[in-house]
DNA sequence: TGTTAGCACTCCCGACCGGAGAGTGCTAAG
DNA sequence: CTTAGCACTCTCCGGTCGGGAGTGCTAACA
């Protein structure tokens, strides 16, 4: 990460001012609100220049001329890096994931309450990535002609699970060539847990197939796929998106359901939210733009990891739009991950 | 059931036509469409003057002077019920079941699979009721006094799970009573298995209590909830809601959503579908206003029951805007509950 | 030099208006 | 009984026009 432009001390109260207010009210912000509500001691004059000069720095974005001014993603940015300070989830609510706990038995059934309590103390859409089966592996998988432009990928678990997926060829292949590299995958991932094949792995051995990429381009987000709908990912009030003024086109909630809907995208959006570096019990923030997936270019996602000691069993994430309460956010994630892996922890050790 | 108003064949055939077209196009339907677009063989001018005589007999509805003609709840009752005949489901499609049951293991799996390929094959919103856990019952249930104005609903099934509602007092009500009331509770439900407490049921039992009913208003409610909560409803694709012209503003789409996420609500929905009387099998159509749930006045529910050897195990619908092609979601509906019910038996039989 | 007041300017938004189009109800003729 | 014709109604769409909010700039001020 970028060291940040460094702000002066009051450029820094100003932009926290603006998200602050932004956040709750979701109409841009001008320089007369900011002197009224705000105690900075500097007139709207002042504020505007300030203002004038934070846009220049692409922290803040004018939806038209003669508008207040709105964060931009990289604005928000900097609001988490530097600017906020997550306060602890007050006793009360750490209380309440608790008492949940004390009410479920099974790890199922927790995790969904799990998925909806943070969604209410967050308000905001919740999701929770469920832990695969233990020691699921990878029994085989192979790669079979179905026609000159399609081949079918069969992969089969140690659980006995059958998933298949057609594969565009975009250039035609020899049936030796097929045979080969379906050995080769076989090589590389026979017998490897499930969980040990995160986006970035998966990218990194189809990376080392560049003989094929012209031909097989598709391969390794279908084998990612395949993967993924072993998974499962529990959604929770999306109802609060729909919610959001800025979704109010109802074309982009069906979008946004859509996505939630199709278990293996979600998938694909945690992982690759999942710094792998990153100790469990750290929380992510992925802001807009930044989680690439065209679909969610005005969402944000809080996440964290949680586990049995130390083991990392699952995430949970909040999403709403970028005008999202980060610091509250994080405040509830944090919390609850840690909650739930010392409840895992306590219930299922020995 | 109204045996109708028995319509003359013209009138049938007009009533036909302007359901088709209506819910293809989802835009008023006037005279000219319908006599240029389906052969009736009639002017415009005659057929201006039928639709005036099923807008009189209420089936058909103008959003306003001199707009085209609507199909009233009423209208797509009768339409139901008497002019369209549900063509069997295409054998591909209903191949398309078997084919998805074969590649899948547990129970829980199956469900959620049958409840995606339902929306698909319908284009609507799916709901699958899941059986409840076999054996389930209810051990012990007590009100407990908590302040002048409210007591609590304390439940226990035989799982051991724990579930607790607020009941509002709406009027004092002594000690005693209380708890004469808590007892009359338990006589009547206690080991009762929660499969036999239909909606109905607990209507039954809750409308016996009259002594209580001024102070206890909600308590009937509340159990049901309390009841429901056990169970769960698998809901699948309700982007295709979010997607209808009809819940183009947001805020209706968040209603729906944040109804179709409280479980309880959605179980309450299809149990008061339930016809116990019908054989499983049957499908039942619940047109707008039917559903007397102010969240669906403007959705219709097509559902049937799925089992085991005859026996109901639990449900299958699919949701829409009352603007809902019947005919197709009865074919669904109706190929998908028995290829269920046959490959339940088969496969769970002994 | 940094801050502030004043002012002209820009842009959105809602209201208002008027014409085109679609559809109706009615009447009178076939 | 059916149909053509006609007057009427209502929505929808595009354009116009203030009001309001907010900006940028300039000039005065501490």
């Amino acid at each position: 990460m970028m060291a940040g432009p460094s702000l002066t001390p009051r450029k820094r109260d100003i932009l926290r001012a603006v998200v602050h207010d932004y956040v709750l009210t979701a109409e841009p912000v001008g320089s007369r609100t900011l002197s009224r509500k705000y105690e900075l001691g500097l007139s709207a004059a002042t504020i505007r220049n300030e203002l004038s000069d934070l846009e220049e720095d692409g922290l803040l974005r004018q939806p038209h001329t003669s508008a207040g001014r709105v964060p931009s993603d990289r604005g928000y940015r900097v609001f988490v890096n530097d600017l906020m300070d997550p306060p602890l989830l007050p006793q009360d609510k750490q209380d309440q994931v608790d008492h949940m706990a004390y009410q479920v038995e099974g790890l199922q059934e927790l995790l969904h309450q799990t998925a909806r309590l943070t969604a209410v103390l967050a308000g905001c859409t919740a999701l929770v990535r469920v832990p695969r089966p233990r020691g699921s592996r990878i029994r085989t998988l192979s790669l079979v002609r179905v026609s000159d432009r399609e081949a079918l990928l069969v992969l089969v678990t140690s659980t006995g699970a059958v998933t298949n997926r057609l594969v565009p060829l975009s250039a035609p292949i020899a049936d030796s060539e097929l045979q080969l590299l379906s050995s080769f995958l076989n090589a590389q991932l026979r017998d490897r847990p499930l969980d040990s094949l995160t986006y970035k792995v998966l990218r990194a051995i189809s990376a080392r197939m560049e003989r094929y990429q012209a031909c097989l381009a598709d391969l390794g987000d279908r084998l990612i796929d395949a993967l993924h709908s072993q998974d499962e990912v529990i959604v929770a009030h999306t109802s609060h998106l729909a919610r959001q003024p800025e979704f109010q086109e109802s074309s982009k909630v069906g979008h946004l359901l859509a996505f939630l809907e199709s278990g293996g995208a979600v998938v694909k959006l945690m992982d690759s939210t999942v710094d792998e570096t990153s100790e469990p019990g750290t929380v992510q923030v992925r802001i807009g733009s930044e989680n690439a997936l065209v679909d969610l270019a005005e969402c944000s996602l809080v996440s964290a990891t949680y586990g049995l000691r130390g083991q990392t069993l699952g995430e949970i994430a909040v999403l709403g739009p970028t005008r999202l309460d980060y610091s509250g956010a994080v405040s509830v994630v944090r919390s609850v991950s840690q909650r739930l892996s010392s409840i895992l922890t306590e219930r299922f050790s020995l």
